[in-house]
DNA sequence: TCTTCTACCGAAACCGCTTTCGAAGTTTCG
DNA sequence: CGAAACTTCGAAAGCGGTTTCGGTAGAAGA
């Protein structure tokens, strides 16, 4: 159909390059993908002939054959979030270079919309399977007795049998407390999101280690309500009350770290010369464009979306893929709200 | 390949169907697809056997002799930007209720790159494609001569003969405008972003229509420099100096606004009552997170991106789609920074 | 010169499905 | 009761590749 274009071109054939090159299409299939016996001069005649028909094999008729299709599914729970871009990036990255095309599908946060797409998916045969979790937290596996390998990506399965890639938010939390630590810090508050969620919980867990084991105690309680600025301002205020020589905070994300800027800021103390301030994400449009810009935990996303990609690829070849929760470190990257500015 | 899980069950075809059945596989395929001469009660059978089996047909097989595969490219120049997202949300909703599944490839912002995509894309045998733009400036077109139905989304096409869907940015410039002057606002100044992109003129010229429509003069130049908040504090400051008497600003992206708003902010002006702030985008984690809750307009993305899924749905069906490029009315949200709260 | 290897090529089967077309079986009608 | 008109089904071709396997021609060996 679709001669929607005056100029569509009809799909060249392998037939055709085969009668081009004045050989057989067992010969032509042959010379292309340099299998089996082929004289060198028939080859390069084929792959002549290819070249200048631009022959491009029809993926279908391959998959066809190979009961593979070349195809992955990305399954996310959430379009919404901000997160699952840079983990989609990083896996049409790694894919992109190579054979593989990617299905993207959301499910909206929605069970039945999920197991809808699934089946979508499966039916078109993917090679394979990345599910994008919205939250760190653990999701419902998919169960076991699917066809093709499955990936888990920033929230993992609760199911240990499946495959599941995070970022290590313990760790994340452990490095922002041993940062500041490290800058001579040691009456340390921390603010934080919504204790519902386990980054907030893991973070704080990981603030609360790297201080004990520094043997500094936390000041104040762990303040947690929600992820947004105006409760990085409330709750950084009332630090600022209830213990007036705190000399850092640590914040449960980039947002809430905006917030704790500016009530800073109003309250006329600087950063981070009175008040160091480090949140989490690194999420560029809040860190570099603070007063003044803000020291962050990177966790990689991109990375984590590339290294979904290639445990799939390997999963492909044939290779099993190893169960369990894997995680990646996060990157901490120094701005102006930790370490003055020379 | 990909005995990978246990249960992993060998996909059934059609021919177990038949088997099943006690019919040919003609017969099996007719019955299924409702197609040729079939007895009810065999009809009936078959979708029985179907049903017990969990039969799913082989897409490639299908797609093989129909040429038609299901399937649409979204070819984007540029998965970083935030654009991009709402966007693809609203094709992959329009496409997701029906039959079809979006490819999804990142470009990188690449022209080589690009074609190489798109040669995967085609040699995938879409039987659509959507390409999003990462600014709202014409690009290259595809070119007429691809076999499938294309529609430019975000930025157009520079060529008229291509079909493209588009915010209204000029439209926006003027909303803004004529929104801060129902609200009495006479004295108006505009920041922009990077006079390079279209976005920046177009919605500047909207501005100086609607304020000459009202006889209202513009206050001071338009100041234009780049797309960040450190911009949207300097350039503001620089209205204070220049005309005191300022009671509005239209900033050209909320992320400029935000910039204004904390330039006002530490002058001592109160907003709305001294002087009122209007962006553009409706991003939330801008609008949302300031103080005040930041006016904006909304481009409402995630309708173009529904827009263009249903044109290539139609052109699918064989309607021709109309060259050119269409826009779409942004929509105006009025917040705390143009309109004090009650 | 005649056999025996090689090296190279092509006919044909096949992947899973759709579609055409002819062969049955059934019914209707003269 | 036989012919015509339906109805219902299946054999087979084909979509665009890959792969097996047998055939042919030229080279090497006797």
């Amino acid at each position: 159909m679709s001669t929607q274009t005056p100029g569509a071109p009809r799909a060249v054939t392998l037939s055709d390059v085969a009668r081009l090159a004045g050989v057989s299409v067992a010969t032509a299939s042959k010379a292309l993908n340099g299998r089996g016996d082929v004289a060198a001069r028939t080859r390069v005649r084929v792959r002549e002939a290819a070249e200048q028909l631009s022959f491009v094999p029809n993926p279908m008729a391959q998959g066809l054959l190979a009961g593979r299709t070349g195809t992955v599914g990305l399954l996310t729970s959430d379009l919404q979030g901000r997160f699952v871009l840079p983990i989609l990036m990083g896996a049409e990255d790694a894919f992109g270079a190579g054979q593989v095309n990617v299905f993207l599908c959301d499910a909206r946060g929605d069970a039945i919309r999920e197991q809808y797409q699934l089946k979508a998916l499966l039916s078109r045969r993917v090679d394979g399977l990345i599910v994008v979790g919205s939250r760190t937290d653990a999701r419902p596996s998919l169960g076991q007795d699917l066809p093709v390998p499955v990936v888990y990506v920033y929230g993992p399965s609760v199911d240990p049998a499946d495959t599941s890639l995070v970022s290590d938010n313990v760790a994340a939390g452990r490095m922002a407390a041993e940062h500041l630590l490290s800058c001579g810090r040691t009456r340390i508050a921390h603010v934080t999101g919504d204790p519902g969620y386990a980054a907030a919980r893991d973070r704080a867990r990981g603030v609360r280690e790297a201080l004990a084991d520094a043997g500094v105690e936390l000041v104040g309680d762990v303040l947690a309500s929600e992820w947004s600025e105006a409760w990085g301002r409330s709750a950084s205020s009332v630090v600022l009350d209830r213990t007036p020589d705190v000399d850092a905070i640590v914040c449960g994300s980039d947002q809430i770290a905006r917030g704790a800027l500016d009530t800073l800021r109003d309250a006329g103390r600087a950063v981070p010369e009175d008040v160091a301030v480090i949140g989490f994400d690194n999420w560029d449009a809040m860190v570099e464009q603070s007063r003044p810009r803000l020291s962050s935990l990177d966790p990689n996303l991109m990375g984590l979306g590339r290294a979904a990609a290639q445990q799939v690829f390997a999963a492909l070849d044939g290779e099993r893929l190893s169960p369990g929760v894997h995680t990646q470190e996060p990157r901490l990257v120094i701005r102006g709200s930790t370490v003055a500015s020379r």
